[in-house]
DNA sequence: CGCTAATCTAGAACAAGTTTCAGACTGAGT
DNA sequence: ACTCAGTCTGAAACTTGTTCTAGATTAGCG
């Protein structure tokens, strides 16, 4: 079985998943790219489980053993995209001297990345949050990679000390409203305009949980 | 077959639903009763449209006539609940004098009523986000019935004049907790407590855009 | 009443996710 | 190199959402 838990990397590379062979770590691979592949051309739907094994020349049953559903399959790729998103982010932080504004630009850099693959972004959000009890550690792993990226906008290199249990609740909340705003903008019944306003209207919780300047 | 000639529900007025004739309305009604029940079991996997054809004593073919596909389905299912709660709510307004705190509690409420029946709500929920384009229309309405909730419980009565866009923006980032919370507390990743502090986190926008009172 | 179009029914057929199975392959220990 | 357990393959089977078809029923309407 595959009772997978561990700690978060904060080292960049060096997951500690389960050991691998090469041979079946180039499998896992070319399996994750096959589905990012057929994601990015269209979407939740065109993600075909017999398409992804056969594009990434591996059995079906295969293909099974290492992502025992689709959903499994998505969200270990909204894994792999974030851990990428957030290694650039890191490479150009921002300087903007207001938490919220930083969190808030983080978060629209991180939309313009899914405007630019709607179809990717679609597939993996709707796996996210589509994904039963018999996904949670691994959407858990996601999310904890979320509210990473948006720590490191709160509080840059060595903030003053850990964030507060408030600062998490706006957090949680900040993750929320991405989420579902993301998901109203992929079925579109949201702007591109309108998710910008929510977003920059949840980030104002920064704010009021940041003693130094509520306002 | 149940020739039931109850008289028409007091709700005020029905939404101008294409001409049904007795009979289909009574189908319909059927359908979504099925659904209730099945999804009161076991949540979403339960429905399932055979059985729902079969237990409302339709045939597959008419299901997907009246419903086009299971989240349909299971979207106007929630959109029937909601109805409900709107009106449940509506009799017995809150009194806090704190908008906010209102506003908390009426999605508390709303919250408790999905806790008694976690299974409808998981339905109900995994389908309302897992709803793509062709149910925009039908997510929209339950979206706004939501709204309508939400500032019922901001304004009661005749508050004063209509919401800032300000306002609205707050509401829409609330609709988004909510939801997301829900997911969150539905895949067991959130505890009870954990969605109560994230709405009460949220629910402070609203004070944030009440010039009366911030804090 | 008798006609016609729309609706409903039963059931088969199809599509894609998931499971299963027999046999071939790999790799770690001897 | 030999063997055994675990892994991979190819293919079929099973499940459930969805579509299709031919014939029965129903609702209006002249």
């Amino acid at each position: 079985m595959t009772t997978d838990s561990r700690s978060a990397p904060t080292a960049p590379s060096s997951l500690p998943r389960p050991l691998l062979t090469e041979r079946q770590e180039a499998r896992r691979r070319r399996i994750l790219q096959a589905t990012t592949r057929l994601a990015t051309r269209g979407g939740f739907d065109a993600v075909q489980m017999r398409e992804v094994a056969e594009s990434s020349n591996v059995a079906l049953g295969t293909l099974y053993r290492y992502f025992p559903s689709k959903i499994h399959l998505l969200v270990a790729t909204m894994q792999d995209q974030l851990q990428q998103l957030h290694e650039t982010l890191r490479k150009r932080p921002l300087t903007d001297e207001d938490p919220a504004a930083r969190v808030a630009q983080t978060l629209m850099r991180a939309f313009r990345a899914m405007q630019r693959e709607p179809h990717l972004a679609d597939a993996m959000v709707r796996a996210l949050t589509f994904a039963d009890r018999s996904v949670s550690s691994e959407v858990d792993t996601v999310s904890r990679l979320t509210t990473a990226i948006i720590l490191d906008a709160m509080g840059p290199a060595g903030a003053s000390g850990p964030p507060t249990p408030e600062q998490l609740s706006a957090v949680r909340v900040i993750e929320h409203t991405w989420h579902s705003a993301l998901i109203t903008w992929l079925s579109g019944r949201a702007s591109i305009a309108q998710v910008k306003i929510d977003i920059e209207t949840v980030c104002r919780l920064i704010d009021l949980t940041n003693p130094n300047s509520p306002r």
